[in-house]
DNA sequence: TAAAAACTTACGATAGCTTTAAATGAATGT
DNA sequence: ACATTCATTTAAAGCTATCGTAAGTTTTTA
């Protein structure tokens, strides 16, 4: 599942960098327009799957900019949520005739926005029944159940060892590097040494057998098919 | 699906009429009550579907009888829509912190509240299809009587620990990350920490037998199959 | 065969979980 | 109304699997 990515419109520059900085900081992809015209514009290219949009602004309000997203094919499966004052006129939740999918009051406190996000973006994964479990050479892993199995017999991996197990399962006989592997296992910011992937492969051959995941010297590695 | 029911709750015996008369043209089953105690004895008996609830009435306002129902386990998943006088002071809109789902301002269009009323209904059909008993591995919960089985065996479990257990028999194998638990048993918005969860989940655990939760530490918890 | 890369082992730090206990708040009985 | 019991949350301390690193060894490559 690649990081997701959400646009955030509203005409305050301080609020768009308050919530930005606060969703970017949870892994979203995040970009901002500060009108309803840029909003469409942005949204064309950037296909977010998720849009914050703030009801209150000037020429073309959040309604009128929903309503106009909403006729566009391409954003037609594209999540909603409107962000009203609190206190406003409240025939704006009409907004939900509007074509939202929910929406926020402010004040808004960070953690609500995002859990919200969260919430709204899981329902929607919901209903795409996710394949969550791989398979090969015997091999398989289940995402849900963090479990992996060997010749029918289970096993549990501790979180890193899964992770990588994971990543070199996700496209079996492809050669991951160990930049790759640190970014995606560990994350962009954290620095761990190179020897501490090799440790982790090593705890990896002791549960599998040394026949499945391959060095690549100079390279990387990559799970045997 | 059988027909849905409303309970229409106003102190004022003409707008109970009116609205009752308009719903119940588009062929829903109405109940009515004129204040917050009525509403509260006819909905244990009625299951209303949905209930529409006058903000503003004498001895217990809407919020108040609304914050009751919602906590009565059988009450638990109906909807509750708020009925507020334009105008009215806006801090009212708490309302949906005391737990509405949604609200209409007066004067009201019928029209305009039955397409609400259908609209919200809709909603909630499409997240609920929960089964309200479900079965794993010799513990069975029941959601309508809120009762919990081991090996023939009943017990009742408080609240939180029974929508946690509910939770993770809901897909037994799953691990459900802490998030995920906080946002389905506690709520989006409330705030309690992490260690809550794991005294909940040993409370269970000295109900059920160390065998059935299982720990996956650095992800969550799940119902071992 | 020298240099580079990867492997192995073992150890120390710590994140993350468990446990205990105690405070607060809600529900129930007298 | 008061006391009592039960549910929930928080705080604090303990525990351990997991993680990261160091340092020496082996394998590969040029």
């Amino acid at each position: 599942m690649s990081t997701e990515k959400i646009l955030l419109v509203d005409d305050d520059q301080d609020i768009l960098e308050f919530l930005g900085y606060n969703i970017k900081k949870e892994g979203f992809d995040v970009e901002t327009a500060s009108n309803g015209k840029d909003a469409i514009e942005v949204a064309k290219k950037f296909k977010p799957d998720l849009i914050i949009l703030d009801v209150m602004m000037p020429e073309m309000d959040g309604m009128e900019t929903c309503h106009q997203m909403r006729n566009m094919p391409m954003l037609k499966d594209t999540l909603i949520i409107f962000l009203t004052a609190r206190g406003e006129d409240y025939s704006q939740i009409a907004g939900f005739d509007a074509g939202a999918d929910d929406y926020i009051t402010k004040p808004i406190k960070p953690r609500v926005l995002v859990s919200k996000v969260r919430a709204i973006l899981r329902r929607k994964g919901s209903t795409q029944e996710e394949e969550s479990a791989i398979e090969a050479n015997g091999v398989s892993i289940d995402r849900e159940r963090y479990l992996m199995k060997k010749d029918g017999v289970e096993f549990n991996l501790p979180k890193k060892e899964f992770e990588l197990l994971a990543l070199l399962m996700s496209k079996p006989g492809k050669v991951f590097t160990r930049e790759v592997i640190l970014d995606s296992v560990w994350g962009g910011e954290v620095v761990v040494g190179d020897r501490t992937i090799d440790v982790h492969i090593r705890k990896l051959r002791e549960k599998l057998g040394d026949l499945y995941i391959k060095t690549v010297k100079g390279v990387g590695y990559k799970f045997e098919v």
